[in-house]
DNA sequence: GCGTTATGTCAATTACGCTTTACATCAGAT
DNA sequence: ATCTGATGTAAAGCGTAATTGACATAACGC
């Protein structure tokens, strides 16, 4: 699973921690997922997807 | 997170063992997120709306 | 009755999502 | 030169996703 969060902060001029702070979890774990060291759990995926509008398969790709 | 995995399965006239032989998943898997156990991960909702040819919005239900 | 299939559930275990705390590096500003 | 913000990473711990194995029950055909 790839995903463009690094892509779609950078077009909101967001660092980690302002997203981190608007997804409610912790900067590292956004760090985590933008550098592919997992993968964020459904409801998460949700919220993320949430946050930028976008449905999560624009957000997350397979493979 | 609810989700519409009973009535997908139903209407292809599934069992939950061939469901989870599709997902290459344990039978208890499908049924623990069929009956609200737990949320699948990221990954595996993929792959139930791969299986399905269904967005994951479609499949999974906030809330 | 008996065997089979489908479903629900439990216990025990492994793997992973997410946390906090902490440390290191780099870029930019003063 | 120093301070600050941003990012990457690591360890330890907690909760949960997913596993296997097992047991119970209901529905069905034979």
């Amino acid at each position: 699973m790839k995903n463009r969060l690094k892509v779609l902060r950078a077009e909101r001029d967001w660092s980690q921690q302002a997203l981190a702070d608007l997804l409610e979890v912790s900067r590292q774990s956004v760090n985590a997922i933008e550098t592919g060291k997992y993968d964020p759990s459904l409801p998460l995926a949700f919220r993320i997807a949430d946050l930028f509008a976008l449905p999560i398969e624009e957000i997350f790709i397979r493979n």
